[in-house]
DNA sequence: AATAAATAAGATAAAATACTCTTAAAACTC
DNA sequence: GAGTTTTAAGAGTATTTTATCTTATTTATT
């Protein structure tokens, strides 16, 4: 796959949040169970995400985590970045250390045009946008639909 | 990664033999020495490629395996597909089961883009076009560039 | 101050992927 | 036909990814 699970778990939560009012915190149980992903999992990857400053938490009752100013303004990519590292961006098709113009593997010259493509798709829009246009369109965010974006 | 670990050997393998002579059997041993793969690891890849007849193989001195004549027309899309299977062009980027354009998720559309140039990439062009190419210019199969296309 | 609600962090477990080792089967050489 | 070289196949190990469990720590409420 493309995106790793955590990415790809990462990447809905963050859509959720960008999709909900601006400044609230919103539970991690609640992230968790609207989005069907498993808790303690999602606790570890959305860390990550606070760790990087693309959210904020706050502890104790009626905590939970937002988008930080960052976080608001970040696109897909930021968001792959932060849990996948640049790997996907940055690496041989062929697994080849230090691949590049200079040296070549057969692959490289057709990789680099579909790699940046994979790139400026997920540098389009920020978060926020997408969002917006998942809420107006009734765009899915789990398997069996169940979110709403309301 | 893009692609499994499973999936770039076998890559690479595939272009080592399109790029020798037409015809000839060559060793597991030999190729994993000259490529730097894991010489049981590689048997077991190839072996899949030869179950799906993109490859044969021979036994006994002398023995080894070559491109059979659908491996020689084969593009680098369908080792892919034979190895990783068809994953990676069907599947939702988000992973949701189901995403299509009539339940699509947030990045379906810009996604479906994004899938089909990754696609066209691997089916542009057949091994044994890419080995050629490899072959005039010199480019890298290996980590340290000491496979010589020769 | 005590309790409860929430995230943080560390340890553990399960599953998938990557890799290795051993034995079998086939084909050649003598 | 015995011995050797090679792929085939199955079992076993290691590493990474994914997921869970447990114990802190912080904050609010009473």
């Amino acid at each position: 796959m493309l995106l790793s699970k955590s990415c790809v778990y990462g990447l809905r939560a963050s859509l959720y949040l960008a999709s909900k009012r601006d400044g609230d915190f919103y539970s991690l149980k609640e992230i968790s169970e609207e989005l069907d992903i498993s808790f303690h999992f999602l606790t570890k990857i959305l860390q990550q995400l606070t760790a990087d400053g693309l959210m904020e938490s706050y502890k104790g009752p009626n905590g939970g985590v937002r988008l930080s100013d960052k976080g608001k303004e970040a696109t897909l990519y930021d968001m792959v970045i932060a849990i996948d590292g640049p790997g996907l961006f940055t690496q041989c098709a062929l697994g080849l250390p230090g691949c590049g113009s200079q040296e070549p593997c057969p692959l490289h010259e057709s990789w680099v045009d579909t790699r940046a493509s994979i790139e400026n798709m997920l540098k389009r829009t920020s978060l926020i946008e997408i969002a917006k246009e998942g809420k107006e369109k009734h765009f899915r965010l789990t398997a069996e639909g169940q979110f709403s974006w309301q």
